[in-house]
DNA sequence: GTTTGCATGTAAACGGTTACATGATTGG
DNA sequence: CCAATCATGTAACCGTTTACATGCAAAC
């Protein structure tokens, strides 16, 4: 899904600035499954309205530099429907972690444990802005989509809590 | 994490040709946190030969097409600690099905469906894979990774299976 | 007879990240 | 005084994907 697509995603909601639209991606609640930089943003919105999907409207603002708020067009709602109605592309989930889990009897098992930690640590950060998210405020497809994220990282951690002393401590036999 | 050090990685556990590594991605029970395409495995095989970090033996078949083998020398070994001992980069999960259901309300319940039994589909086909593993081969850390694969992904397809209706069904109200 | 598996590679295109540039204001 | 917040943007770089090229053998 490109940046593209998100950005004219967030604006069915209601128009906003690529610094918002920036903002949703650190604190929505979506972490675990969507983000993007500025760099790719203001390029995407740029695009977007040469294209005619959104359109801008400058407010210049005192004590603050002045911003450029975006809303979407009808084209824009058609454009974002039809690349929902068309087959989307595949999920990934690229985990350094999981990667280097993979090589722990490689490793000082301190840097596993420092690693464990790290990991656990990002999760917990990332399923408290889940819970943070007022469930009322939100339309049904939301609250789906952070009860997901939520039992996929509790998932995550439950288990990695109940099984991390297996690749920390360099076991010598399993007793099977 | 580059196709590089996954490269280096699994050839710590032995040699292997350029297509063997492609294959173990797709069913080596790491799909879900790691993939490569033979266009980034080629050129990095070859980069790390340059570099020293990898050696390749060329062996000729007969009825079928000549094969290079490549075995990790011990610069490559170091060079791959090295790269496991420096910070990590962080997971990143971009999931263009999440960020669809967000949208639920503005799709055809029929279209959220199909999103939703593809995506159950393809999570089972995962976990089958990663069950189809034999665990008594796999060294601690692998077992370790397969079964987080195995605990996030059973979480997932339990969550959509039991609140998949409430994006399905437009609700008219709730009853909190 | 067509698809699948084996096997390696290149080139172009793409999308995105990172770093840089600018600059006022507010909070610690 | 320094860091963070607000706010937009560009350019270089990077790694990866996609499509293409080649070709035989076995299985269906």
């Amino acid at each position: 899904m490109d940046v593209r697509t998100i950005c004219l995603g967030i604006l069915t909601r209601g128009e906003a600035t690529g610094y918002e639209i920036k903002k949703l991606f650190e604190e929505g609640g979506y972490q675990h499954f969507i983000e993007a930089s500025f760099g790719s943003i203001y390029p995407a919105l740029n695009r977007l309205t040469e294209e005619g999907l959104v359109s801008v409207r400058e407010e210049a603002q005192e004590k603050r530099p002045d911003r450029k708020v975006y809303s979407i067009t009808l084209p824009g709602r058609a454009g974002f429907l039809a690349a929902l109605m068309k087959p989307l592309p595949e999920d990934r989930h690229r985990s350094p972690f999981a990667f280097a889990m993979l090589f722990s009897q490689l490793l000082p098992p301190s840097r596993v444990s420092a690693m464990l930690d790290d990991h656990v640590r990002r999760n917990r950060v990332l399923l408290e802005q889940v819970s943070r998210q007022d469930a009322e405020r939100l339309v049904p497809g939301e609250r789906f989509v952070m009860g997901l994220g939520e039992a996929m990282m509790t998932a995550a951690l439950t288990y990695i809590e109940a099984h991390r002393t297996e690749i920390e401590n360099p076991e010598s036999e399993a007793a099977e």
